[in-house]
RNA sequence: GCCGCAGUAGCUCAGUGGUAGAGCGCACCCUUGGUAAGGGUGAGGUCGGGAGUUCAAUCCUCCCCUGCGGCACCA
C-alpha cells in the first residue's frame, strides 16, 4: 500500500497509509477523539469521517466543538431526515434536493396534495423517531447506469435528472440512512442519533420551481431551522419575534405613518408622519448631494416610447412597464407612453441639450426620481418592494480616466451618508462582466480596474459576484447590516458604456472631436421607500431624533398646566422642533404609554402645577426610566441641537 | 407571474346555512390623576368583489381582486 502523509493543524504530519479514512486517523490519535469526532477539513474540503484520503494533505478532525462544521452537518442531516420521514409517511412522494441554508435547511418535495400545518407536526414527530433510531449512515459510490436503474426503478425522476447532472470524473455518491438512501455529495455524521432531536423546528411550506427555473415544475419545499442546542433554537425563535416586532408594516400603521390600499398595488399613501421622515430625509440628501458637486434635475414621467425604444428599455423590460395610451380626439395617431421605470434616458435628454465640453465633466446630474414599474404581483412587500418610488438617482457624465476618481468620491460620499444614518459599517459586493455584455473586453478591464482600484483606495474590501455584473457595466453594490443582523443591500454604482452610445451622448475635447463619455449610475438610498422602511425596521420604529416623525410630546398632568403647555409647544416649534401639545383628559400614565410604546415618540415633556411654577418641564426620554427637570430655556436650547440634520449640527 | 394560506368594525381577532360579536381605538360623560392602560355610556359592519347552489349565503361552490409566506423577477 502506498503511503500518504497528512499534515495537522498543528504542523505535524504523520505518515498513513493511503485510503485511510478520518474516523481511523482519529482513533488513531486518541479513543476520545475517535468518539467525539464528527467530521473533518481535508485539504480545505469538508469531509465525511468514512471518506478515504488518497493523497497527501492537511487534516483537521472536527468535533460537536467546531460550529460551522457542527451545524452544516446537523442542519444537512436533517434535511434527509426530513426527506426520509416524509417518504416514510407518504412512500409516493418523489423526493428533489435538500440543501442546507443560513439557519436551517430546505428540502423539496412533489406531491399531489400540499402539505399542510399538520403535516409539519407529524413529519417532525418521525423524524424524532428517526433520530432516537440512532441507524447507522453509510456512503458508497456508485456507477452512472446503477443510480440511474435504481432511480428510475423507484419512481424518482428528480434524481435521474441530477444523476444526469453530476459531471463525467466527478463520483457519484449514495448515502444510507439506515434503509433510506439518497443521492448525497455530503458529508454526513456517521449515525442519525447524532442529530440534536430537541434542536430543530420545521417551519413553513412554500412553492419553489424545480432547479430554480420558473418554466420547470413547482414544488413543495419544506423550511426547517436546526441548531446544536434547544437553548439555540429558542435564541432564534425569539430573535424571528423580534423581527416580527419590528415590521415596517406593522409599525406603519401604528405610527400613522402611511398606508397602501388594494386600488393601488404597491403604491404608498404617506400619512403626514410618514412624509415628515420621507422629506426630512430627501432634504438631508439634498444638501449632501449639493455640497458633493451635484446638480438637480427634474424630469418628465410620461415619456413616449420612442425614447425607451431608443435606450434598449422598450424591448427588454416592456412587461414591466406602466403603459399610458393617448387616444386625444385630433392626434391622427394613438400615442404610446411610458410612465418612466427610471431616469438615465432622460438625464441623457439634458447632458444632449446643448454642446457639452470636457470641461464640463464630470457631470454630476441627480434627481429624487420618481419612477414606476410593474413589478410581479408575488414581489411586493410592505413600502420595500413597490410598484410606485422614488430614486435618489444620479447619473455621472465623465471620460472614462474619471471613472475611478469618481468611485472613490462616491464611495466617500455614501459612507458618510450611511454613518448620519445610524448605520456604522457596510459591505461592498462587486459584480464583474457577465457572458453577455455589450463593449470590448478592454473596455470592461479598465472599468472593472477603475472600481476594484477605488474601492480599495477608499479602504473597503470586496465580495465579487462573478459574473453577475449589468450587460453594460461592472457594478458594485453596498450592504447595510441592520440592528439585528439582516443584510439590505442599497446603495449601487455601476458604469455603463452602453446607454450613451444608444442615445448618442457625446462631448467635445481637448482635441476639439466629438467623444462618448462614461455614464456611471449610482445611488446611496436605493429608494426613499425602501429605505425608510429599512430605517423603521432597524430602529424598531425608534427612528433618532432628527428623522423622528414627532419629536417631543408635551403632556398636561393635571389641566390647570394647559396654558403652559401651549407655552412650551410654541417656544419648541419656533426653535425648529416637532413639538405638540396633549392636553386630553387622561392620565399622565396613559399619555406617557400611547405615545412611547405605539407613537416611539422620543421625548413627552410632562407638565405639572409644580413645572408651571417652576417654569420648568419634566423631561422622558423613550426607553429610560428616569425623568428628569429642566428649565423651558434649557430643553429648548437642548432640542433644537438635536433637532438638527448630522450634517447642519458639524 | 407560480405554489400554498388568508380577507368579518379604524386595529387585533372570535363566530354561525336563518343578514354578527369581543378587546383596543373613537365620541360623550364622570374623574384633575405625577411618568408604559382610571370608570361609565354610546356610535361604528354591503362579513374583499362578482356569479352560482339554496326557501334562505358572511358561512357551501366557482371566478376575480388584494394581502401574507416562499419561488421566480428586480433595468
Amino acid at each position: 500500500m502506498a503511503q500518504i502523509t497528512l499534515t495537522f493543524p498543528d504542523g505535524n504530519s504523520r505518515s498513513f497509509e493511503a485510503g485511510i479514512t478520518p474516523a481511523e486517523v482519529a482513533a488513531g490519535i486518541s479513543s476520545s477523539l475517535a468518539k467525539k469526532a464528527i467530521s473533518a477539513t481535508v485539504n480545505g474540503a469538508h469531509w465525511d469521517l468514512q471518506w478515504p484520503i488518497a493523497e497527501d494533505a492537511s487534516i483537521a478532525i472536527h468535533t460537536m466543538k467546531d460550529d460551522a462544521q457542527a451545524l452544516e452537518l446537523i442542519r444537512h442531516d436533517c434535511a434527509h431526515i426530513m426527506a426520509r420521514a416524509v417518504q416514510e409517511i407518504w412512500p409516493e412522494v418523489k423526493v428533489t434536493i435538500g440543501p442546507v441554508i443560513e439557519n436551517g435547511f430546505y428540502y423539496d418535495f412533489d406531491r399531489e396534495e400540499p402539505f399542510t400545518p399538520e403535516d409539519l407536526g407529524a413529519i417532525e414527530k418521525k423524524m424524532k423517531e428517526i433520530i432516537n433510531r440512532r441507524d447507522p449512515v453509510t456512503t458508497e459510490i456508485w456507477e452512472r447506469d446503477r443510480a440511474v436503474a435504481y432511480y428510475e426503478a423507484n419512481n424518482e425522476p428528480y434524481k435521474v435528472e441530477l444523476v444526469g447532472m453530476i459531471p463525467e470524473g466527478q463520483p457519484i455518491r449514495m448515502y444510507w440512512h439506515g434503509h433510506w438512501q439518497d443521492l448525497c455529495r455530503g458529508p454526513h455524521f456517521q449515525n442519525t442519533g447524532q442529530v440534536p432531536a430537541d434542536g430543530f423546528k420545521l417551519m413553513s411550506v412554500a412553492g419553489a420551481y424545480w432547479r430554480g427555473d420558473s418554466n420547470r415544475p413547482m414544488l413543495q419545499r419544506i423550511y426547517g431551522v436546526a441548531f446544536k442546542t434547544k437553548d439555540d433554537l429558542k435564541k432564534h425563535l425569539l430573535m424571528l419575534e423580534e423581527a416580527a416586532k419590528r415590521d415596517h408594516r406593522k409599525l406603519g400603521r401604528e405610527m400613522e405613518l402611511f398606508h397602501m390600499q388594494e386600488e393601488a398595488p404597491g403604491q404608498v399613501f404617506w400619512h403626514p408622519n410618514g412624509w415628515r421622515i420621507y422629506t426630512t430625509l430627501q432634504d438631508y440628501m439634498r444638501r449632501r448631494q449639493f455640497e458633493a458637486g451635484y446638480v438637480e434635475v427634474n424630469t418628465p414621467q410620461v415619456v413616449d416610447r420612442r425614447l425607451w425604444e431608443a435606450s434598449g428599455h422598450w424591448e427588454k423590460y416592456q412587461e414591466h412597464m406602466f403603459i399610458v395610451e393617448v387616444d386625444e380626439e385630433h392626434a391622427r395617431e394613438k400615442t404610446i407612453n411610458a410612465l418612466k421605470p427610471m431616469n438615465c434616458p432622460c438625464h441623457v435628454q439634458i447632458f444632449n441639450q446643448g454642446l457639452k465640453s470636457y470641461r464640463d465633466l464630470p457631470l454630476r446630474m441627480a434627481e429624487f426620481g420618481s419612477c414606476n414599474r410593474y413589478e410581479p404581483s408575488g414581489a411586493l412587500h410592505g413600502i420595500m418592494r413597490v410598484r410606485g418610488f422614488t430614486q435618489d438617482d444620479a447619473h455621472i457624465f465623465c471620460r472614462e480616466d474619471q471613472i475611478e476618481s469618481e468611485t472613490e468620491r462616491f464611495i466617500a460620499l455614501l459612507s458618510s451618508i450611511y454613518r448620519d444614518l445610524g448605520f456604522e459599517s457596510f459591505r461592498v459586493k462587486f459584480s464583474d462582466r457577465p457572458e453577455k455584455r455589450a463593449g470590448s473586453d478592454e473596455v470592461w478591464d479598465k472599468a472593472e480596474g477603475a472600481l476594484k482600484a477605488a474601492t480599495e483606495a477608499a479602504g473597503y474590501d470586496f465580495e465579487l459576484n462573478p459574473g453577475e455584473g449589468a450587460f453594460y457595466g461592472p457594478k458594485l453594490e453596498f450592504v447595510l447590516t441592520d440592528a439585528i443582523g439582516r443584510d439590505w443591500q442599497c446603495g449601487t454604482l455601476q458604469v455603463d458604456f452602453v446607454l450613451p452610445e444608444r442615445l448618442d451622448a457625446n462631448f467635445i475635447a481637448e482635441d476639439g472631436a466629438k467623444h462618448r463619455p462614461v455614464m456611471l449610475h449610482r445611488a446611496i438610498l436605493g429608494s426613499f421607500e425602501r429605505f425608510i422602511g429599512i430605517l423603521i425596521e432597524s430602529f424598531a420604529g425608534k427612528l433618532p431624533f432628527w428623522l423622528a416623525p414627532r419629536q417631543v410630546v408635551v403632556a398636561s398632568i393635571v389641566s390647570g398646566a394647559d396654558g403652559f403647555v401651549h407655552e412650551v409647544v410654541a417656544a419648541l416649534k419656533a426653535a425648529g422642533v416637532r413639538a405638540e401639545a396633549d392636553i386630553r383628559n387622561e392620565k399622565i400614565n396613559y399619555k406617557v404609554r400611547e405615545h412611547s410604546a405605539v407613537g416611539k415618540v422620543p421625548v413627552i415633556l410632562a407638565v405639572g402645577m409644580k413645572e408651571v411654577d417652576e417654569r420648568t418641564v419634566s423631561v422622558r426620554r423613550l426607553g429610560e426610566k428616569e425623568t428628569r427637570s429642566a428649565t423651558l430655556d434649557e430643553i429648548v436650547a437642548q432640542l433644537r441641537a438635536e433637532a438638527l440634520a448630522p450634517d447642519l449640527a458639524r
